[in-house]
DNA sequence: AGTACCACCTGACGGC
DNA sequence: TGCCGTCAGGTGGTAC
């Protein structure tokens, strides 16, 4: 399930492992993830430069190869990047591999297949072509407020609206609606003031927290919902009963005792 | 514009 | 043991 703190956990691997290495080959495993892009092409244009730099927008990747041609990775919701030179380290379901002339080698792994793979010309021509929102964590509180209050709809909703604010998906935004003390079907435009100040703040420290633990979820704090996704656990903020119901189609846990609905 | 539902895809899991 | 239905969830399309 990478959202925003999986693929900025994803781009610093990336950054930390790819960067400045010359590319040899590129193994072109599974056609159906290109998107506007031939498999030709896929496995051509790549060959003979670096990856320059990496950039994040929501829930997508882009690593630059040149000023005017990038890979856009989008994970789906199995997607993950492994890098790797021994053979045995390989991962299961390796979509598009990189070769780099060192020997080492970027594997983009999604067992599920849903994701994208592309290259394009410019990335905030695409940002734009897809219509995709600001980015949450680079999101300010003022915007954030303004945004909410003309928003019509169930808040979970909001959230989770791609075009809205990108990078949010159905575990953090359940998360962070815990954290915030908001049921998930509460309107978005009647939240008063402090709360959306409140959500606005839970919504940095679920991110941020996520993402200095390297999304290890185990890691988190005892207080976090994810390790409660379960129906008629304990909540362990108050001790109330964790329930479970649909809210746009997706599975959505909270808390019946502390998230109030406005 | 918001909502509801389906499809895409694969593997895990529970029931029988 | 093995078959079957259901679920997971990001995105995109469609119908209301």
């Amino acid at each position: 399930m990478p959202e925003l703190p999986d693929v900025e956990v994803f781009k610093r691997y990336f950054d930390a492992t790819c960067l400045d290495q010359t590319i040899d080959r590129v193994e072109v495993k599974e056609e159906r993830l290109l998107e506007n892009t031939s498999p030709q092409r896929m496995r051509k244009a790549p060959v003979g430069k670096e990856f320059e730099s990496t950039q994040r927008h929501g829930k997508n990747l882009f690593a630059k190869l040149d000023s005017n041609l990038w890979l856009l990775l989008h994970f789906g919701m199995s997607g993950f990047l492994k890098y790797y030179n021994n053979p045995d380290e390989a991962p299961d379901h390796p979509r598009i591999i990189f070769h780099f002339s060192s020997g080492y080698k970027l594997a983009y792994d999604n067992m599920r297949m849903f994701g994208k793979i592309s290259l394009l010309d410019d990335v905030d021509a695409y940002l734009q072509d897809q219509e995709l929102g600001p980015d949450a964590l680079s999101l300010g509180q003022e915007d954030f407020k303004e945004m909410l209050s003309q928003k019509r709809g169930m808040i979970k909703s909001a959230l989770m609206d791609q075009t809205f604010i990108a990078g949010l998906g159905n575990i953090y935004v359940d998360e962070l609606l815990f954290q915030a003390g908001i049921h998930p079907k509460s309107q978005a435009s009647t939240l008063d003031k402090e709360t959306v100040e409140n959500l606005y703040n839970n919504m940095n420290a679920v991110l941020q927290t996520a993402i200095n633990y390297n999304v290890n979820v185990d890691q988190f704090p005892e207080n976090y919902l994810i390790h409660r996704r379960t129906l008629n656990s304990a909540c362990p903020v108050c001790g109330g009963k964790i329930r479970k119901s649909r809210v746009s189609s997706r599975s959505t846990y909270f808390c019946e005792n502390h998230q109030q609905k406005y």
